[in-house]
DNA sequence: CTCAACAGCGCG
DNA sequence: AAAGCGCGCTGTTGAG
């Protein structure tokens, strides 16, 4: 293959067993030049390519190619990940045409491996180069269909995430043990040598059988913590905190602290240590685009569940550190920006989009106000919450509008799209049906009252579908254009971490909607920290073009990630 | 025994 | 002060 220097060149990667082809295109996805390569020659070849031209490399996805890219050291700019944008431009309603539907291109399950771990995740896969140029052709036709240029920055930012979440895994998260060892023995007691209950867990259970005069009752069995709690006169109907929190009796205190204490020790006590901490670092799966909305998923190790508690065991290594940056009130800014609603914009100027709307006289305070914004994003008819909203109706008519326009598409049964064109999924095939059977004049009343709790609810869904979805998509920039950036910093002359392909180099190491964790050689940590503040300029710039929104980030440079 | 549904709770 | 959205994980329960 030629070194000639190309802009905009495209190159495709098919990545067979034995055989591998790289196929450079034109814009349309037409062949243009094929080239063969060894197995044992591709890590060095894509290497020389990257560096000369910078080509945006289309592949299946970055879990079948990128992954042991980067094993190999090698690192990629810009892909067109086949797999995550086939999803989108196959759903998408924001062209005429959109891509046909293939279940080839579905995510899909492993043939083997660990059970669950990597549901919805692409298992090592060979497709001919004929089906990727055909898929790749679809692809783009369906991208230039869109005049105004939005399914191709999603497709761009969405590709940008496949890489980010492999090199996330591949970096991991820096976690110490011993803090994390520290916090458990500190909340939960000494762990026990022989098995058995911590100290504190133990006292706790002993308390609360104690007030409900049963020795030996099985305190993790809802069915008869239930009864025992009945027999003592505690009339709940669950075992839930919010529903024991409001009691008053003996018992209380002791079982909502066996609760939490027992929730630590199961979903991140010791065991959860053991198996997901290795060499220091907590790596997790991350599944980009795995939620509907286009949030991120995970699997394995609840990546995405991490107890704040145990925040203070993210910790840098010595001679580095953390950037740690979040967004405050994503959703609710995005939703301004969205409808140009020029009044929610104002009232988000500066940190606290909530103090913004008391001052605009909306509600009185600012719990209020949280609560009716997002009652608002999330469809609340009752209670506090649903009293609030109409409220907001009043200051804010545009931004109500569009979520409000939102809830009566999904309640037709109709799609809804974000910002840059991810749409909502179809109601199932029952749904016609169902709300056919309720329409007649001869329909049940039982008939009729389900139809149309299912029409709010789903509703509910597409109201906040634009809203998170298209906080996913400012997000997903976010990053793209951090990881961008970090790429720019010179190799650091701070010691390296343990190995990996950042050993040398600042990377992000987490991401949680709205939130990054960055880590850094403490040379470039003020560099890093410009970095994150110019990237988020860029998502909402590249978004929303010159409307004004305010998106401030809350962000700290640490050594730990206790806040 | 396995499997799926559910309850409950962690995160945004 | 609420019970409105999206997830993953653990442990229990009940069905086969």
């Amino acid at each position: 293959m030629t070194t000639r220097p190309a802009a905009d060149s495209r190159i495709l990667l098919a990545v067979a067993e034995g055989e591998i082809l790289a196929v450079r295109v034109d814009a349309a996805g037409v062949e243009v030049q094929r080239h063969e390569l060894r197995p044992a020659d591709l890590a060095d070849w894509v290497r020389r390519v990257e560096a000369e031209e910078r080509p945006r490399w289309i592949i299946r996805s970055a879990r079948t190619v990128y992954a042991p890219l980067l094993a190999a050291g090698v690192h990629l700019t810009r892909t067109h990940d086949l797999l995550l944008c086939h999803a989108i431009l196959r759903d998408t309603d924001a062209v005429a045409r959109p891509l046909a539907p293939s279940a080839d291109w579905m995510p899909r399950e492993p043939d083997v491996g660990e059970p669950g771990l990597f549901a919805a995740v692409d298992s090592p896969h060979a497709e001919s180069v004929d089906d990727l140029l055909a898929q790749t052709q679809e692809q783009f036709r369906v991208i230039a269909a869109d005049r105004r240029g939005r399914l191709a920055l999603l497709c761009a930012a969405e590709s940008a995430g496949g890489l980010i979440a492999e090199e996330m895994r591949a970096a991991g998260l820096p976690w110490d043990a011993e803090v994390h060892d520290g916090i458990l023995t500190e909340v939960l007691g000494a762990r026990p040598a022989g098995g058995g209950l911590p100290a504190k867990m133990a006292a706790a259970a002993d308390a609360v059988r104690f007030h409900l005069g049963d020795p030996h009752l099985h305190l993790d069995s809802h069915v008869k913590l239930l009864r025992a709690l009945h027999r003592v006169g505690v009339n709940v109907e669950s075992t839930s905190q919010w529903e024991l929190s409001a009691i008053s009796h003996p018992v209380i205190a002791p079982l909502l602290a066996y609760k939490k204490l027992s929730r630590l020790m199961s979903a991140n006590g010791w065991a959860w240590l053991a198996e997901w901490v290795r060499d220091g670092r907590f790596r997790p799966v991350y599944i980009p685009g795995g939620v509907v909305t286009g949030r991120w998923a995970s699997a394995g190790g609840g990546a995405l569940q991490l107890p704040r508690m145990l925040r203070p065991a993210v910790r840098a290594d010595p001679g580095w550190t953390l950037v740690v940056a979040d967004v405050a009130q994503l959703e609710p800014r995005m939703l301004a920006a969205m409808s140009s609603d020029t009044a929610m914009a104002q009232a988000a100027r500066g940190q606290d989009l909530y103090a913004g709307v008391v001052s605009s006289g909306a509600v009185a305070t600012r719990e209020e106000a949280k609560y009716a914004v997002l009652g608002a994003m999330y469809g609340a008819t009752t209670g506090d919450s649903g009293r609030l909203v109409p409220r907001l109706r009043r200051v804010y008519p545009r931004a109500m509008h569009l979520v409000d326009a939102a809830a009566r598409t999904g309640e037709d049964g109709g799609v809804v799209s974000t910002w840059l064109g991810r749409s909502s999924p179809r109601p199932g095939p029952d749904w016609d049906a169902e709300q056919a059977a309720a329409s007649g004049a001869d329909a049940e009343p039982a008939a009729v009252k389900r139809a149309r709790a299912r029409a709010r609810e789903r509703g509910r869904f597409t109201r906040n579908f634009v809203v998170q979805g298209t906080a996913a998509e400012w997000a997903l920039i976010w990053l793209a254009e951090i990881r961008h950036r970090l790429r720019m910093l010179p190799v650091a002359e701070t010691p390296a971490t343990a190995s990996g392909p950042f050993a040398h180099h600042a990377h992000l190491a987490f991401f949680l909607h709205d939130e990054v964790i960055l880590h850094v050689p403490a040379e470039h940590a003020d560099a890093a920290a410009e970095a994150v503040r110019e990237a988020a300029a860029v998502a909402t710039a590249r978004m929303f073009g010159s409307f004004p929104i305010d998106v401030p980030l809350d962000l700290r440079v640490v050594q730990s990630a206790e806040k």
